[in-house]
DNA sequence: AAACATTTTCCATATTGTGCAATACGTTTT
DNA sequence: AAAACGTATTGCACAATATGGAAAATGTTT
């Protein structure tokens, strides 16, 4: 029984590790790096304690202390701890090893991403010749009414895990208007667009999110249904987002082979 | 390594904590899903003591227990972990707050470039008190065959993105000989040099480019294998490129601890 | 230079993790 | 089917170890 819900504790594990492990927890839902005292505060304990814990991480590697902010972040420890266990779900694995042979026959640049806690995140990056943005990499984490991408677990993921980042962006929307030339951005446009997305089964951007750079993204779905991946074209030719081009039934065929249930035309 | 060899123990943290955490990192460099008691051998620790810590992890995410096999695997909590971690981590501005004490340890100057439109473009610049003269400064962009940086471009960068400034050079290359001292300006000599530099992680060059100056350069790697940025040290003394030389150990070291997978004897 | 805010270390105390061994569980063998 | 085995899980007494308050170091602001 799992039932902790107050005080009941016992986790038939160890003591101290739960309390570390809830650090480390809360230092992963933090946005950047934090100061020792503000960790302190947020997970309430002494920051003696707290400060300890970190020495652990540190040591393994799982955290790192920014040069002389003193302030505490994740370390690469953990991007390869996440990495190790990305590695073990098929949904990630399986395309990637096919990954480079869509940016052959498509020309363009071939990305693959998963959802994380900031967002679609970006985990495995197949470049084409062209010309693409430096600022963009491993580990970018896209927007969700902006990219292709996030417009795809927006219309494929489950509805409570992109509720947060919605709203937030939906504001956003609101005070800066004009930066989403397709998109109304309220509820019901939001609504609009997932259901477009839906009847096609991929999205497409001109340039939305970055000047002069298209881009198409499709799903790749598990046995609900829900959106495991997301695999997007990135390019610069206008042509390749046109519907029917050959490039889109390239990455519809792509998706569709690793899905586990169909695409578009939503059952 | 930070030299915890036998039974330094004395991290500043947690004993425990630290016992743990050897756990879960043994538990991310296993292939796959592993039994309580083969991580326990693993670990050299007893199974029950193994145990407790797995129900923590268990607790938190980090870890799941397969079915009914009773196998541990890394669970999704490490996914999100790594992803928060991932997002935040990027090749550029890790590695920089750390270049000066390359510079100390090595007494050179110190340059950090990434692949840019025009090819390799230099944005960190951390220079040494020798008097380096030189006309270079951040946004040069570096040749591919001339420099040492761009001979880690051309050894560690994915194929089709060097490919366009490849032919370009050795077509300037074959009208102009001479200029490239240690290099045939063939496809085949291309390929000799790169080989070359991937077997040994480096790359050297002695006033090839700019006379009297020395460098040597190597790869900061993502997990994909490819290089996301490179690290080149820059001197006068010939003896800082021989092989096995300090400075290099050092350079070395340091983009070995800021990549995600292994530089040099190739896999 | 002085006042402040944070991080880091020290130390006595008892709370908590430890290891051994017993038990429960599941799988394979006879 | 029963028994024999390997593995995961839990109890228990003891001492090793984590704890938190406060002092010391470190860095930052006035």
């Amino acid at each position: 029984m799992v039932t902790d819900s107050k005080e009941t504790g016992t986790t038939g594990g160890i003591q101290s590790l739960d309390a570390a492990l809830k650090v480390l927890t809360v230092m992963a839902s933090q946005p950047g790096p934090i100061s020792l005292s503000e960790l302190a505060r947020e997970v309430d304990m002494p920051p003696s304690k707290v400060h300890r814990y970190l020495a652990s991480f540190v040591h393994a590697g799982l955290a790192e202390q920014g040069g002389r902010s003193g302030k505490y972040d994740l370390g690469s420890g953990a991007v390869r701890l996440g990495l190790a266990a990305l590695s073990r779900h098929d949904f990630v694995n399986k395309p990637s090893a096919h990954l480079e042979e869509l940016r052959e026959a498509t020309g363009l640049t071939v990305l693959l991403s998963v959802w994380g806690a900031g967002g679609a995140t970006v985990v495995r990056w197949e470049r084409a010749a062209s010309p693409v943005v430096t600022s963009m990499g491993l580990g970018t984490t896209l927007p969700l009414l902006n990219s292709s991408t996030g417009r795809i677990f927006l219309a494929y993921a489950p509805p409570e895990i992109v509720q947060n980042l919605l709203t937030e962006e939906l504001a956003r929307a609101a005070e800066t208007p004009r930066v989403i030339g397709d998109l109304d951005p309220t509820r019901s446009g939001v609504d609009a667009l997932i259901q477009q997305v839906r009847s096609v089964g991929y999205a497409t951007v001109f340039g939305d999110y970055i000047p002069g750079l298209i881009a198409v993204a499709a799903p790749i779905l598990d046995w609900q249904g829900e959106a495991q991946a997301v695999i997007t074209l990135i390019g610069t030719n206008v042509n390749a987002v046109q519907p029917g081009s050959p490039e889109i039934e390239h990455l519809m065929d792509f998706c569709r082979s690793h899905s586990f249930s169909s695409i578009g035309e939503e059952g």
